[in-house]
DNA sequence: GGCCACTCATTGCATCTGCAACGAATTCTA
DNA sequence: TAGAATTCGTTGCAGATGCAATGAGTGGCC
């Protein structure tokens, strides 16, 4: 009998990120293993593959990356040939960052990969599951948004269906 | 029009890995307010509370950390005053670490402040969505202890109540 | 008892991370 | 149109991270 009750296994933060960390290195497994891609790499060419010319801070915002992160992330995408940069054409502070040929290969290469180890999760869930749980996360979302001291939503952060 | 949708927005291990993110950092932001404590030794400290002499490895199955980042969390908070470590009595390879005064002071002042982000977070919730929010974590644990490409849960991993 | 296999904890090392500072480019404002 | 303020992307740097190797200690097996 402890003097104040306090269960790390129960406790929401912690059952949170446990999950997330096991869920993304399971994940991990997928694009590292056919290319040798980080998370932030992944992230970024998800991110170009269905919208072309895109900037470092379009990623941060998209893709919950920090600008460092982006920064780094697309200057070694671009070192393998899987994306391309250019000088922003009409702002000269933006760059443009596209895929390339073998970029596009590549992710459509993981893709299903992807798809199967999220398909996977989800198959051990009812749909109303599913949906439940995609409402509870807006819902923590949401608090988080009213407290102050926690950092803001970054675009991404939103959820698919809100207009 | 994308030749194969794909929306980081709503794959859920990316919205898993934002959610959970999002809600460490806002924790983090009180037991580092309060005491510059990092993930690894709030959770370390966490777990000396409620159960005494403990070992490097009990530590990294209880509370989801490797060896060395176990490790280095202990060998900060003997340096800051808030761990004891003395060498293991009757097994001489572990080590017993225990809390001292200061740091059983410490995680006393801190736990009201993680209770109340956690509170918080679940105040956005009905108690069925709590309830169903465990359940569909549990579910989605038991999709990656099936799956032979995913870690191994540790015990901290698993949920409260079963027994 | 002696050897081997195993567990426990720590440490080295290369890499990654986060933050803040910086330079370049643009926009605002007077 | 200057000059200040802002935005964009990169880089430096101190510290964290993950993995593998190491060393110390224990237990099994004959």
């Amino acid at each position: 009998m402890t003097h104040q009750a306090f269960d790390l296994s129960s406790f929401l933060p912690y059952r949170l990120a446990v999950l997330a960390e096991r869920v993304s290195r399971r994940l991990a497994a997928e694009y590292q293993a056919l290319h040798g891609l980080s998370i932030a790499e992944w992230r970024v060419m998800v991110h170009l593959l269905h919208s072309d010319e895109v900037s470092i801070r379009d990623i941060c915002d998209y893709a919950n990356l920090d600008k460092p992160k982006a920064s780094r992330a697309v200057k070694r995408l671009e070192k393998d040939g899987l994306v391309e940069k250019r000088s922003g054409a009409k702002d000269g502070r933006l760059v443009a960052i596209s895929l390339t040929n073998a970029g596009r290969r590549v992710i459509y290469e993981i893709l299903p990969a992807a798809k199967a180890v999220e398909a996977n999760l989800l198959g051990a869930l009812q749909l109303e599951e599913q949906r439940a749980l995609a409402r509870t996360m807006e819902k923590l979302h949401s608090a988080l948004d009213l407290d102050p001291a926690a950092k803001p939503r970054t675009l991404a952060s939103q959820g698919p269906k809100t207009p």
